[in-house]
DNA sequence: AGCACGCCGACT
DNA sequence: GTCGGCGTGCTC
């Protein structure tokens, strides 16, 4: 009989996956794809995972070493999720054993047993056995069940058996004694948090006829794959259609898993899901210990779990029964790794829920183009929800900058409505995507400004803390008092952040309260919570903020909206720079207001004829995103066309432009149907003491692309013989530098 | 990535 | 004479 040949996923970042001799003691009938198994590698020992039995091999079998252990006796990993993560593996070009280490919580990589703690009694002592220790007589031919009853004593809100093993002989005796004459009574144990009972469950709201549509159109595909676009503004009450799909989907015994931004899985959000849905949930997201993610993981695994919630690497989480996928506010880009694997989470669920068969919603307000894209050619089911909940939408309206006087930054009339909206006891929100005093500071003398030593960027100057530091690789140092060049002490900070905005505002409006949101304002842990808190109060207030503000929280008091600085956005050099901006606006806009008093939105730029931009204010996000598309498919670009990005960077410039040369060369003969644009530079060259480059594939056929990479990508690893230089292949990027 | 082997400089 | 620097080569 031939001996058994295992396929197996092997911990290091070699491109291939391994084949290895069954062990020789080993019952056939025991290998199942999915186990974790103890394999020589090398002269390590390393835990790998079986792939595949008797797999097709070019390798002669005497070169084979056996496999030292299985280590499991169920898979930790199902014939599924193993069909996702090869999948994955091979569109992605990256090695087995960091997709793989992607998708595994770190204690099931080091071999801990897959099995969640067996939850141990605990016990407590009831009042009626504080008074049998009070009442000398009770316990006077008891002796033993005093000492226990004593010692529980102590331990008012429980204590587990095994902490009461040593306090006398024959414990668990003495404990059912005690039990019998109700002194002692057991409690659910501690830390077992998904067998507390459900909360009192909440309200379902009533639906209005585009949700009701929306659910009914997927709770009638429940059985098949079908992806559907959910878009709806903030407040549409997306939300809502998702728990209804939920329930429809716990209703048939199955599980769903949802997908949410890194920033967008929240509190509330959780608070909401847990007072909705009468069943237990498991939560993944970056902030768990390795315990808490392995036990959330084995929630989910063991269908224990019916909802899983998480942020991007939860779309590899084990689902035991599986019926929906959701992935909430789809567009937003933090969905795709960008280092290592870098894969697209919202791509993945996608190719998931169609080996799964089951159907996926993605809902956002403002979708990315390619999911617009793919309703255009009918792959996704688009479902509206039109209107905000019993309100109407923000208006937009577009300040022109162009010879407006400026105080530093904000135009008279931003100022005057700021004004009026604070006059009226209302709250104002005002977006710059810009932290810190000010970009750049300069030396008026002699030209000098804030190089960072290590990036082809300006040092940010940042006041409070009299320090310059540059965004880009995290240096700083005290800002220079004089000119280090001149030595004139005339040196001015340039620009706008939201530090100096602060101290603007301050100076504008000196008796109304304002808070500042960015990373710097926020750093300790907790301290935005407490800011939100006093937001929510209310009362006359001004709001600055980045990004941050953007994503996860509502401001109900806010009725106007200011994006100060819109420009960057529209002629960024990144294609998707305007796509971007638009979510932006639309993202900020809906934080604010509630439906009988939304925020009027008010937009400063230089560009205020930027065709974009007009159709987005006066026709909305849909038509935005339809003429966005026409100027993409006329310019050749995503989702019209498919790309892959080679990265190359190195100490010196050359080095990296060299292997991408080289690359360039390997290409040439084998890029049928595969443009080659580059080598070039990186749109910041330099970046943390390294020089990057980048070579550009772009293919009209997303075939045509694979099938280049499925040759090159061999080719590169083994041609590339300079260790100075690191580099990485980024499938579909969706940042060009 | 690990972890070897391997061949040249400053130390008990 | 050895300890250890990191170049380079391999892992079923």
């Amino acid at each position: 009989m031939p001996e058994l040949i295992l396929r197996v996923a092997v911990p290091s970042p070699l491109p291939q996956t391994f084949d290895y001799l069954a062990p020789p003691d080993c019952d056939p009938a025991a290998l199942r794809p999915g186990l974790r198994i103890r394999v020589p590698f090398g002269r390590r020992r390393i835990i790998g995972f079986l792939l595949e039995i008797n797999p097709r091999t070019e390798r002669n079998p005497d070169s084979l070493r056996s496999v030292d252990a299985i280590i499991d006796t169920e898979p930790v990993l199902s014939p599924e999720l193993i069909a996702l993560l090869e999948w994955a593996r091979h569109y992605y070009h990256h090695p087995p054993g960091e997709v793989f280490a992607t998708a595994l919580p770190v204690l099931l990589r080091q071999g801990e047993p897959a099995l969640l703690p067996v939850p141990t009694p605990c016990w407590r002592i009831t009042p009626a056995g504080q008074n049998a220790l009070a009442a000398p007589a009770a316990l006077r031919r008891a002796p033993v069940q005093r000492l226990l009853l004593d010692h529980l004593l102590q331990y008012p809100d429980g204590i587990a058996i095994e902490s009461l093993l040593g306090v006398v002989r024959n414990t668990a005796a003495t404990l059912h004694a005690l039990h019998e004459k109700t002194w002692v009574e057991p409690i659910a144990p501690a830390g077992e948090s998904w067998l507390d009972p459900p909360p009192a469950r909440g309200p379902s709201l009533i639906l209005n006829e585009a949700q009701a549509a929306a659910i009914a159109a997927v709770a009638a595909e429940l059985e098949r794959f079908q992806v559907f676009l959910l878009e709806g503004v903030t407040g549409s009450g997306k939300t809502e259609v998702y728990l209804h799909l939920i329930e429809a989907v716990l209703a048939r015994d199955r599980q769903a898993l949802v997908l949410v931004p890194e920033i967008g899985l929240t509190p509330q959000l959780l608070a909401r899901f847990r007072e909705r849905l009468p069943e237990p949930l498991a939560v993944l997201h970056s902030g768990l210990g390795d315990r808490e993610r392995l036990n959330a993981w084995l929630l989910a695994r063991d269908g224990i779990a019916r909802v899983v919630v998480g942020t991007r690497s939860a779309v590899f989480a084990p689902l035991q029964r599986p019926g929906l996928l959701i992935v909430d506010e789809e567009h937003d880009t933090s969905f795709k790794q960008q280092e290592g694997f870098r894969y697209h989470a919202r791509d993945l669920a996608v190719i998931r829920g169609q080996q799964l068969g089951v159907p996926v919603v993605l809902g956002s307000a403002t979708p990315a183009l390619e999911s617009c894209h793919n309703v255009q050619r009918r792959r996704y089911r688009l479902l509206r929800l039109p209107e905000r909940v019993g309100g109407t939408e923000p208006p937009i309206e577009i300040l022109d900058l162009r010879r407006q006087p400026l105080t530093e930054g904000l135009s008279q009339p931003l100022l005057e409505r700021i004004q009026a909206h604070l006059a009226r006891d209302e709250q104002v929100l005002l977006f710059l995507n810009r932290r810190g005093f000010a970009p750049v500071l300069f030396c008026h003398e002699c030209g000098w400004s804030s190089q960072c030593r290590h990036c082809d960027a300006r040092m940010t100057f940042h006041l409070r803390q009299r320090r310059l530091l540059c965004h880009h690789c995290g240096d700083n140092r005290p800002a220079d008092a004089a000119c280090p060049l001149c030595g004139s002490i005339d040196l001015r900070a340039l620009g706008h952040g939201t530090e100096r905005l602060e101290t603007v505002l301050r100076r504008e409006f000196p008796s109304t309260a304002l808070t500042r949101i960015d990373r710097d304002s926020t750093r300790r842990r907790g301290s935005l919570e407490a800011l939100l808190a006093d937001i929510q109060a209310g009362g006359p207030r001004l709001l600055i903020g980045t990004q941050m503000l953007a994503k996860g929280h509502h401001f109900p008091a806010v009725t106007l909206v200011g994006i100060v600085d819109a420009d960057q956005g529209l002629y960024g050099v990144d294609f998707r720079a305007s796509e971007r901006m638009a979510q932006l606006i639309l993202q900020v806009a809906g934080r604010a207001g509630r439906a009988d008093k939304p925020g009027t939105v008010l937009i400063q730029t230089h560009h205020p004829n930027h065709p974009l931009l007009k159709i987005l204010v006066s026709q909305g996000y849909p038509a935005f995103a339809a003429a966005a598309l026409t100027e993409r498919r006329a310019a050749w670009l995503p989702p019209f066309t498919h790309q892959a990005l080679l990265r190359a960077e190195a100490v010196a410039a050359e080095q990296a432009t060299a292997f991408l040369r080289a690359g360039l060369a390997l290409a040439e003969p084998l890029a049928d149907g595969v443009e080659l644009l580059g080598p070039a530079p990186a749109p910041m060259e330099r970046r943390a003491g390294r020089y990057r480059a980048q070579l550009l594939l772009q293919a009209a056929q997303r075939q045509d692309l694979h099938r280049f990479l499925d040759l090159w990508v061999p080719l590169l690893r083994t041609q590339h013989r300079d260790h100075r230089v690191r580099w990485s292949l980024d499938v579909d990027p969706i940042e060009l530098y």
